[in-house]
DNA sequence: AACCACCATCGGGGTTTTCCTGATGGGCTT
DNA sequence: AAGCCCATCAGGAAAACCCCGATGGTGGTT
């Protein structure tokens, strides 16, 4: 019989992924919390073996509530919920040490399939997260698929795209053709795993705002 | 006993809803819809009193579905839910013809509270939202009261601009042309004061990023 | 009824940006 | 020397952008 802490600051939710949960025989919901505080005391009291955690909580993000569970020590699996597009935010969460990412748009038996998957010590992401990160690691050639992964020159540029600045006041700018801004992006993207113009664009804004640049 | 109709793209969301609906002896849930096209459906196969609606349904808002059965004649009272921030939406939904919208934020008693409101022929908005429109004209200032100024469907057309979502995509997902999407940024950038399509995507993502909260 | 303002929907046609497929040379490691 | 990443750039097709429009609908004014 497994323990489940259910997070959400959404009490329609926290309801209905309780009522999923609770028509499974082998799980059990022992506790609901609606932000990080809450949270972090259900777990001091009743140590579950899974949390079903929130992106968006109110006092602070979902990654700190799993960041701050991951270092309190305790053997806590972490499965993280979210209504975002996960190619957003699947990797943060991995690497903050959640065991896999659902988005509440999925079917109940997915959810429910995640859930145990996460239980039996695999990892749960939805097919086409897992094609993309493994297609991702494989033109990276196995190493982290991060910002560190950036040449110098590629940084600078990712840094520029989230300041705002177009690619031609670049080239303006760096004193370079336009062309090789291009070809940066393009192997910006390659890196990161991103596929248009638009998606370099919002993971580079919310890169600066995260890094206070 | 009122009959109800639950639209929401979110399962979870949806047997949230239906449990806390049920447990009420004088409510019932006669269906629940994931798209505007099964919605309209069940409305003409069950007829019921009152849809519960949420704003942000895949293939077209929930601005939209409210439009279409306000048009079809049939007197169905709409209660909109949502997470995002009301005082955007509250009074376009009021306007398109719903009876009221809760945020999902809201605890449970809140729910069923407006639920009951909407059925007794009431308008339910929360007591903040109810203060703001009373007391005269909202003065938000600055950039809210610009967005303030958009259209519903230029107000849609940012938000997916905000999302990440090309051009010809929201063409192809809105059934318009990719002419009519155009026309609709540059409106858009008219009224948001903004001079090229790169200002309007950065404003459009931060803007997403704060809302999404 | 005529008028005006706004909305939503489209088109033509020219300019700019993006995207894909290359290429060159310079380091650096093995 | 061979292999790899880096930084630089080009050509050409596709897409997006931007200026001109247009049509029909809705709602309010005079």
């Amino acid at each position: 019989m497994a323990r489940i802490l259910i997070v959400d600051d959404h009490p329609l939710v926290r309801a209905g992924l309780a009522q999923l949960i609770g028509d499974c025989p082998d799980l059990e919901v022992c506790g609901e919390a609606a932000d990080m505080a809450d949270a972090l005391k259900q777990i001091d009291a009743s140590s579950p073996d899974l949390a079903i955690i929130d992106l968006s909580l109110a006092g602070g993000s979902g990654l700190d509530l799993i960041e701050h569970i991951k270092s309190r020590g305790k053997d806590i699996l972490m499965l993280v919920a979210s209504m975002h597009d996960e190619t957003l935010y699947a990797e943060r969460v991995l690497a903050a040490g959640a065991r896999g990412y659902i988005n509440k748009q999925e079917a109940q038996e997915s959810i429910i399939q995640a859930i145990r998957q996460v239980l039996n010590g695999k990892v749960y992401l939805s097919q086409h997260m897992t094609d993309r990160l493994l297609s991702g690691m494989v033109d990276a050639g196995g190493e982290k698929r991060d910002i560190d992964s950036l040449s110098n020159r590629e940084l600078q540029v990712f840094e520029l795209i989230g300041q705002g600045v177009t690619t031609s006041q670049m080239a303006d700018q760096l004193n370079l053709s336009v062309k090789t801004i291009e070809t940066h992006q393009a192997h910006i993207k390659k890196k990161l795993g991103l596929g248009s113009a638009h998606e370099l664009n919002q993971r580079a804004i919310r890169w600066v705002m995260d890094e206070g640049s």
